[in-house]
DNA sequence: CAATTTCGATAGTAATACTATTATTTTTGT
DNA sequence: ACAAAAATAATAGTATTACTATCGAAATTG
């Protein structure tokens, strides 16, 4: 379906993007986990508007949550490409970051080259929901199964264009998750309770203060 | 119960620690919110553990998700009163600003001053679940019920101290819930996902990083 | 000590998160 | 083109959860 975005195998039972049905699983799930939010959400519901069968639904997935670490890691996936493009062919690292930095902090926005279609819809699942997801007691089990790998490959690769720039500074991967949390969490903040943050629903201010962050904590 | 820990009237249908019960609800409810987890966690369960039927729990608390924003509530009550503590009597800002940082970020411990024996305790459950208990469908409907308000105050108070520091800053509330979302996040990474983070579970890299971000970010 | 509140015990309901079965349709290999 | 295999729809059923209702006994209070 999406060149070269790849979702770990253990997420699904049947991959859904090797049949129709799977497809429409996928895009009118998408659709209604964000309509409903992750709690309403059921397979059935989700059956009756594709017009099939919550049984048909569990052969795919084996329960909502395992369907919404799909979505999120599909994200993820979708980012891990878009900082690839964002990198490629720039020579100066510092660049680099400043690319890499814009592709996890900045705005939703169809605009860009490598353009994946369901990239918005995601990322607002992401915002809403991915607490519910990682905050469980199962995370450890679905870590070791690698369910985490492309989350924990992106804050990896660009804490290493950190570690470049600046090798004396201490925390790379704490600077890095949490300028990328720090932009979802904003986010979901200047919808719902705008007095914790000081960036409105349309304008940038999120993406600045995560440069304006590492311009003056890193030295070069 | 303890002096001066406020919360919200609105969380709960019968005051909690009016009595005998409500009492045992409270603590046996902490302790089997961090064992099972919020999802596992039910009135039954909690019921059969002190003696006590679910009906008598549902007289006290709608439900467990406001059960939940209780105990988170009260949280941040109990943080509101170490703020207190930390910077009255403080005379230069900087210093009550790193003060207020301390007690954001660092370590539960209990050797500080006004310690309350829940603090621990609770910390875990807002790091564990505060997550599940904000991106939920209702935000706005209890945002505007005043659910948030003591989260709210603590970030409006330590963001006035910031303005004190540094007027020409432009994200003062960002960056302070910022630190305090992160702080929680990165212990919970360094308990989970090591590999998103530069903080071992023993260490204060988190309140070193925070005291780094202030230092570098705020001209004064 | 009478009135009221609180509690325990029990029962019951609607919804959720599945599992199981079987008949029908669709896909596939040859 | 057709037999075999796989996928799906339809239906039923179960255990658990998240409640609501009732009602008599116990405790509290005025």
């Amino acid at each position: 379906m999406n060149i070269s975005i790849q979702v770990s195998a253990t997420l699904y039972l049947k991959d859904p993007t090797s049949s129709e049905i799977g497809l429409k699983i996928l895009t009118e799930g998408i659709q209604l986990m964000q309509d409903l939010g992750f709690e309403a959400f059921t397979f059935k519901k989700l059956a009756q508007n594709i017009q099939s069968t919550e049984a048909t639904i569990y052969r795919y997935f084996e329960n909502k949550h395992y369907f919404l670490l799909y979505l999120i890691n599909w994200y993820w996936g979708i980012i891990s490409y878009r900082l690839l493009l964002a990198t490629t062919n720039v020579t100066d690292t510092r660049q680099q970051l400043t690319n890499s930095i814009a592709v996890l902090t900045g705005l939703p926005d169809s605009s860009h080259p490598g353009y994946i279609a369901e990239e918005v819809q995601l990322k607002k699942i992401v915002i809403q929901e991915s607490g519910k997801a990682l905050h469980t007691k199962m995370v450890d089990d679905e870590n070791q199964n690698g369910i985490y790998l492309n989350y924990k490959a992106i804050v990896s690769n660009v804490a290493e264009l950190v570690k470049t720039i600046d090798p004396s500074f201490p925390y790379p991967e704490m600077l890095i998750s949490n300028l990328i949390e720090n932009a979802n969490q904003q986010r979901f903040f200047s919808v719902h309770l705008p007095r914790l943050t000081n960036s409105s629903s349309a304008d940038d201010a999120v993406e600045s203060f995560s440069h304006l962050i590492i311009q003056k904590v890193l030295q070069s």
